[in-house]
DNA sequence: ACCCGATCGTTCGGGCCCTAACTATCTCCG
DNA sequence: CGGAGATAGTTAGGGCCCGAACGATCGGGT
């Protein structure tokens, strides 16, 4: 799906599995590309700047949207971060018990609950994302290069 | 990372928290369109063909690689696939279990284990991957919008 | 004032995912 | 031949991830 061997080869391989089909090859590199490349840049800032924090991507990322702006509900964290309100849900006692958000309950709707950083979290944030985005810049170089097969 | 707000509201926020930083915009951008276009097509090719099959989507790769190669070393997997030995392994006891794949040790090699299909393994991706290429032709054809923000 | 449907966050169960540690096997080289 | 180092796959432990089910809360209509 996303390894070392070409198109050529892959669609050779297809070819002998289901030739009697029409397939659309292109749909199947670009699908196999988009992936190679997500996991590729995925992994790369995992160990560079997550995995020294003691912190995961989703983690990050829920710290990213809350810091930025300011205080967020559940919902719109999970829908930010593109992941479920049960991954969130779990996350986030994670990080709360790492002293790095807060969760409090919305006073306009009992329903809500807001979520903000801690001091340790906010700080961590400063420190942080300077080199994450410092990654992240080093990788977009060349990122076409990932992205072909 | 994600989420439906633009790049000028986001950035306008990272201007607040780190004004006084120099940061690579386009870069942040180019990482979170990458995830977001990989996540949404992850999760409709899961929800739209693999989980009627009750299949997850690295099971399902996993099944693509050995399929397609006719039989596969687990390391040979692993990295075609983009995930960890470790990882394999347990997906392949989950497959096994179910009966479509088998291991077997290599005659040549006593540290190799190679994989193969079962029929019911072949039968299943001999009707599964049409849908899965057709659903890849329906996604990539607007995969562009996906990825801008 | 009260129900009904919609919405929110949590919990539960099962499965994926990684790193580190372990056993088994192979290969190279003296 | 025999050990040292490299390599393969598995296991252990911790954390993420999702859908489904659940209790709590809100809002509109009567």
């Amino acid at each position: 799906m996303a390894g070392p061997h070409t198109l050529a080869e892959t669609e050779r391989q297809v070819a002998d599995r289901i030739g009697d089909l029409t397939l659309d090859y292109e749909a199947m590199a670009v699908v196999s590309n988009l992936f190679r490349a997500a996991n590729a840049v995925r992994n790369h800032l995992e160990r560079s700047v997550l995995a020294p924090a003691d912190l995961t991507w989703t983690a990050f990322v829920v710290l990213w949207v809350v810091w930025i702006w300011d205080r967020a509900e559940t919902r719109t964290i999970a829908a930010e971060g593109g992941f479920s309100k049960a991954t969130l849900s779990g996350v986030l006692t994670t990080l709360e018990s790492r002293g790095l958000v807060e969760r409090s309950r919305s006073e306009t709707d009992g329903r809500l609950v807001d979520v903000t950083l801690t001091p340790a979290g906010t700080k961590l944030m400063r420190s942080l994302f300077p080199k994450f985005n410092a990654e992240e810049r080093a990788i977009t170089r060349h990122v076409d290069d990932l992205g072909s097969a």
